[in-house]
This record gives structure tokens, sequence and C-alpha cells, in this order.
DNA sequence: GCCGTAGGTTACCGGTCAGTCACGTTTGCG
DNA sequence: CGCAAACGTGACTGACCGGTAACCTACGGC
């Protein structure tokens, strides 16, 4: 019995493709994700997350300094998965900044134009997070800020007449379309994003 | 020693001129607007509120039926105070909805750069209150959604090629504003919002 | 002088929050 | 086999959550 799990083990070749040997502290960073995503991160309690982890508060400590401290790493993952998908949208286009932005509308549009979007995030982590010495907060900052730098940066390569503005206009538009996603769903304002977004570069590249 | 009190208390000069007549419900109100905007909805008890407002719990509850209809009632106000400021601003350039939407967005921007702006009230609510049934959301809702709606009309008066697009493409860029006051401060992009509102309403009306 | 309204006070309810203790069980690995 | 890391369990702390009961006091107008 004991070889024929190590087997299976060391071969790699999943019983089932059903998650079996997840490490809880993996299964609580899934759920965590997911929750905190949907319902909010005030509005979700540790022991709801372990519980519908299937495992419980004790193990959650044993993984986890804190609540803070998920906060933050499910933060870290999100922004690690963002910049990932960021890139790889980017890469279909190298040498051409400009394809680049557009592709990147693209996707956002369309990743927000899901039914289950709650927009971005850190974002959303910004406005429910207010207390000064949070963990979370360097994390948001550093990703907003990272994010401008790229926009700033192909604007430039796009030989924008002003690459600051163009660069920081396009950041106004992304921001506006994860929170517009909030109030007005998504056959609100965010449709029409990607098409802003030409108009504008458009505007600074004439 | 009663008799003294009643005096001071009839005569109404005040020990100091600090608001010596105030009712309950407006100090809550107040109050609570301050700690919702300031420190985020979720993360501000009711007993918090009726103390920092100097009174009780009891008392709060003689005024407000539960904390989710003070939280309506709250962003029911916010809402009042931005339609009268947007009012205002835009009456300045009546027959004018270029001038209109320059003025509304320099005014955003004035607005979103004061060192305690925290964003949108609304949209904030919007990013912590995910529950189906709550009070506050159709606030939300119809609010974003008369912006909306006075974003296109203007582009239309403006007589843009494609209203609808440039009405949203401004309300994408004014929610902007609010969230990346929120992640990036008020050095952020937020600083070029009015800029990049003139640019795609020339982009919009060449 | 009396009564209604507004407000203050204290204690309490059941529930949930983050976080911990002590102990028992499973499991992989040498 | 045996050890140790990983994990499960239940009970518990102290604080706070939204919300309520019962009672008392001050004040303004008639």
């Amino acid at each position: 019995m004991a070889r024929l799990k190590k087997l299976q083990g060391s071969e790699d070749i999943g019983v089932i493709p059903v998650a079996p040997k997840t490490r809880v502290r993996d299964r609580i960073m899934r759920t965590a994700t997911d929750l905190f995503y949907q319902r909010g991160i005030r509005a979700v309690g540790v022991d709801t997350i372990a519980t519908e982890a299937g495992t419980n508060k004790m193990s959650f400590y044993r993984s986890f300094a804190s609540k803070d401290e998920l906060v933050a790493e499910y933060l870290r993952e999100e922004e690690r998965d963002a910049w990932l998908c960021w890139d790889e949208t980017a890469a279909a286009h190298a040498g051409d900044p400009r394809a680049q932005v557009e592709a990147l509308f693209d996707m956002l549009v369309s990743a927000t134009c899901k039914d289950d979007s709650r927009g971005c995030a850190l974002a959303n982590a910004a406005v429910e997070i207010t207390e000064a010495g949070h963990p979370a907060r360097p994390v948001i900052e550093k990703y907003k800020a990272e994010m401008r730098r790229r926009f700033r940066e192909l604007a430039r390569e796009m030989k924008a007449l002003d690459p600051g503005a163009l660069g920081d206009a396009l950041m106004l538009l992304w921001e506006g379309s994860y929170l517009s996603r909030l109030t007005l769903g998504r056959e609100g304002p965010v449709r029409g994003a990607a098409k802003a977004a030409r108009a504008l570069i458009a505007a600074h590249t004439d």
C-alpha cells in the first residue's frame, strides 16, 4: 500500500487530476484568493477560510503568522499572476509598443467583462486596507508604481509627444475600467476602454 | 444646582462656541461621514461612531434603524453633495458643454489632490459592500448610472462623433482618477486627468 | 405644573473576530 | 520499525460586532 502510493507519487501520475495531495497551505491560499476577491478582505474571517479549505483554524496558523500576512501573500500572488499575464500579452507584439498597449487593453476588457470579475484585487485592497502599518500596503504601492512605470515606458517607446502624460492617461483608463466594472457592471463603460486607449494614443502620436 | 444648569442651558450662552445644540442624529451623521470615508465602512463600528459623536449606542439606534441604514443614508448624502458640486461647476459654463467638462475635471483634480482625499465615497462603498441585499447598493448603482448618463449627454451636446464612446471614456478617466489617488497618491496620474480629458475631447470632436 | 420628546446610562444578548493551547492522528522516509 | 513533520480536533481567550431592554433625566411648550 505504502509502496503503491510512493510509486504514484514519485512517478507523478496523479490518480485523477483532482488535487489529491495538495498541501494545506496551498489549499488555504486558493480558498483565500477566491473569498477575498469575491467577498472582500474584511468580510472574510480566517475561520471561514480554513473551513472552506477543508481544514481548521489551528492548521491555518501553522502556515501563516497572521491574517494580515495571508492578505499580503494573497496580494503578492495576484501581482505575480498579473505581470505574468502582462508579459505574455506584450511578448506577442515585441518591438511594437503601440500594438502591445492595444493588446493589453483588449486583454483588460475581456478579463474585466467576465461575469465573476470584481475588478483589480490589488486596487480593491487599497480601498479596504486603511491601516498605515499593514503589510499589504507596500505590496499594493509597489505594484501600482510599477504599472505606472511600464505605461510611461511604453508611451516613451511609442515616441509620444508627452510620454509621461500619455502613460498616466492610459493608467487612468486602466484603473477606471476596474472601478467602473464594480459600479456599472460588464455592460458599462468598461466595454469602450480599448477604443478609448486607441484614441488617446492616436491623439498623442499624430 | 439644577437651577444653575437650567439657566446656562436656556440662555444658550455656551461655555465656548463649540456646537452646543446640534441634534444627536446630525452629530452621528457628521461623525459617520468622517469615519466611513477615512477608515472604511467595515472598519468602523456603530459603538465607535456613537462615542466619537459624543453620545452612545442606544441613542444611535433611536435615530437609525441599523448600521446598514446609516451607511445608505451616508451615501445618499454624499451623492447629494456631489451633484450639488457638479451642478455648481457646470452652471458657471452654461451652454458650453466642452467648458463644462473641462471645469468638472479641473474640479475633480483639485478635490482629489487634497491631502485628506480618499477618492469617491460611493465607489469605495462599491468595493466594500458585496452583499446583494444591502440597502446601499441601489444608491451606488443609481449614482454611477446617472453619472454615466450625464457624461454621455455632455458628449452629445459637444457634438462628438461618437457621444456614447466619448462619454464612457470620460467616465473611465473620472473613475480612474479616484482609484489612482488611493494607490499612487496625489502626485500620481490624477494630476493629468484634466489634460487627458481635454485630449480625449479633442480627438472626438475634430 | 404637567406632559411629551429627546437624550443619557448600564447592563445585557448571541454571535463572530483573531489567535492560542494541548493533545491525538496520519503519513512519508530512512 | 521508528521517528518526525504535517495535519486534525475541540476547547478556550479576550475583544469586538450589531442590536436591545429598562430606567432615568433634562427641557421646551402649552
